[in-house]
DNA sequence: CCTTGACTTGGAGTTACCTCCAGGTGATAG
DNA sequence: CTATCACCTGGAGGTAACTCCAAGTCAAGG
């Protein structure tokens, strides 16, 4: 029978597939309350609402650049209260975005370190080069 | 007695004070070769040479942009190696540039995307307000 | 009916990177 | 002379974030 129902429903599997989270960190993730209990089907096996999707989606996100569980687990707590947290996820999400400013800064700075002493090594190479050539003559 | 000599060598607590790592993280560093063994005086204690210091300051640099230690460890050994090793070193800090540059852009996605809720919730938060000061009338 | 394979759970194990500790030494201040 | 203090060593402990495992369930295919 054809089921009349769009399905965006997601097993465990296309959810790690699609976003490059192992099963294991999903259910991880849902055990530290990262993100709330996912639906399970009738054989008890995790159906992922659109909703389950967005939030594995936004802690993805944030997770690659960095902040920790512990922030992002009180903050999901927070949006599960309702919109009296609202004041309060502002802030966190604030802090933490400077704090990535940060960080991205220092970085850049490192970058250029990194980037500039490839170039001596490039040079010294390409000098290297040069003497071994007229060594050879 | 004056000494004469310029004294430039500094005791761990120095260095630790000067670039943010604990003592026990310089002795660790030593420790698992990330810089090389450093001068002891008559009764035992580090005497970071100007050298050693310049070491330390490179690895903070490069760990405080997430590079991992075992690549660094890598690295320290090649220098030790001597010239050798300059095709091998300017491959690494090549990858980890590049590593770097990825993970900058990377963080810059979710920079924006943080300001942009930040935002969300702050126009929220005025909202909220405003119907306060209505209900207030 | 039986096997296969994807899923479930609770709990244990792993990795990277420190951080702490116990027990000991040597220089300096009271 | 003794107490304090910063340092030493080797080794154990801690934390964050997974990652793996054993034992079990269920649906589908042969």
């Amino acid at each position: 029978m054809i089921d009349y129902f769009y399905e965006v429903n997601m097993k465990i599997a296309e959810v790690s597939e699609r976003y490059g989270l192992s099963s294991d960190t999903l259910r991880y993730y849902e055990r530290i309350g990262l993100i709330p209990r996912v639906q399970r089907s009738d054989s008890g096996i995790r159906d992922y609402s659109e909703l389950d999707i967005r939030r594995v989606e936004f802690v993805k996100c944030l997770r690659s650049a960095g902040l920790p569980l512990e922030v992002l687990v009180e903050y999901m707590d927070l949006v599960q209260q309702g919109d009296a947290t609202i004041e309060a996820r502002k802030d966190i999400l604030r802090e933490q975005r400077d704090l990535l400013t940060a960080r991205i800064l220092a970085m850049q700075k490192t970058l250029e370190v990194l980037h500039r002493k490839v170039q001596v090594y490039e040079t010294a190479i390409l000098a290297k080069e040069k003497q071994i050539v007229q060594t050879e003559k």
